[in-house]
DNA sequence: AACTTCTTGACACCTGGTGACATCAACGAC
DNA sequence: GTCGTTGATGTCACCAGGTGTCAAGAAGTT
């Protein structure tokens, strides 16, 4: 245990956390791969990570969260990624380079294992989890319009333009992750990502 | 009775069953304007009209439902108004005719009495219900996009202009819905609509 | 009147989700 | 070393959404 004693910034307490949420989640993922989202119990669940049904509760929200929650990340990261971008370049470029941020994220998953692709074709394939997805893409989308409208000096509230704009390109993520899926993860992300953008660009570029 | 007999084309049990089903409807939308959508329990909306609450759930498949249901309709009216269009019409204005007949039911029902405005206000509020909002629109884009694809002689399934195409024009309907809803119906969908469009249309139209 | 069919209510049951409380391990102060 | 504190956990009770089942009753049929 003397890599352990190494960290003192991270406390026991917060790594045995972090276990449990993957036990958690793993367990999850596993059994729901066999039996599908509905059949799967909370009860199970916890059973299979050796915790009560009470304490999943107390690591996730709801059955859907533990499937779906990191996807709070990715949201994040997309909006960071707009915010960095450089103000002077054209909406298109860098609304893809966001987008591309999350696509990037179910692509290097998959990579290696294949679990991200499981993942969401688990999630497009549930109506439960696509609909705590769609949840998501909408918070998402707020986020994007706010930053959208900053860089071209809107107001998200009064212009039409930043929410248009920021669906428009979730409409291109979700297009792009759909075909992924459906295509067993064998279409190339990132020239989809392209082709979808490229088509967008005559309307997020107009003036 | 007499209007009653001259109509035997539709039989009283049917005439009860839609009975009941307004009386639910009434009372669910009636009570979660008052208390919201979760504090009011099935067992109260289903005491409200005087049924059980089994019945409830022979009427509804779930305590959402009896507040969406509604947009099934719209959505089955936007994919035949797109698949009315005549052919030689660019896809931006086919398409904003087809979101128009959905944005149009929430704006009739609001001219007289408000009620479509409160329902979308309430739908756009609470979490469940948005949740089944984007389910709905979710297939109206695999509608609106197969018909889009049929449209240009495309195959839906390979080529991305399709859905791209059918998630553009759906938000453009959220867009504007949510402008409207925001504005408590003070802002006019028609010359929302346009506008939404206008801004879409280069990316819809282009070869 | 007897029969059939459809609808309903009553009841039991499962599961997701939450509040309350007791317990136990880790940690710091004395 | 002991004591109090803090945080994570398990147990239990409980609520609400949702479903299966069955028996009773109204409507329509022969």
């Amino acid at each position: 245990m003397v890599g352990v004693s190494l960290r003192p910034e991270v406390t026991m307490a917060q790594r045995k956390r972090q276990l449990v949420s993957d036990e958690l989640t793993e367990a999850a993922l596993q059994l729901m791969a066999q039996e599908g989202f509905d059949a799967v119990t909370v009860d199970a669940i916890a059973a299979a990570a050796g915790v009560s049904k009470r304490t999943f509760f107390r690591y996730f929200a709801s059955k859907e969260d533990v499937v779906v929650q990191f996807l709070a990340d990715m949201g994040a990261g997309m909006h960071a990624e707009l915010a960095a971008r450089p103000a002077a370049e054209p909406p298109s470029t860098a609304l893809r380079h966001a987008v591309w941020v999350a696509m990037a994220a179910c692509a290097d998953g998959a990579e290696h294992s294949g679990r991200a692709l499981r993942v969401v074709q688990l999630i497009l394939r549930t109506p439960a989890l696509r609909a705590r997805f769609l949840e998501h893409q909408a918070q998402w989308r707020d986020d994007l319009a706010v930053e959208a409208a900053r860089r071209r000096g809107l107001d998200p509230e009064a212009d039409l333009y930043p929410r248009l704009a920021a669906g428009a390109a979730l409409v291109a993520f979700d297009t792009v992750l759909r075909r992924w899926s459906d295509s067993d993860g064998a279409d190339d992300p990132a020239d989809l990502t392209d082709r979808a953008f490229a088509a967008l660009a005559p309307a997020l570029d107009a003036d």
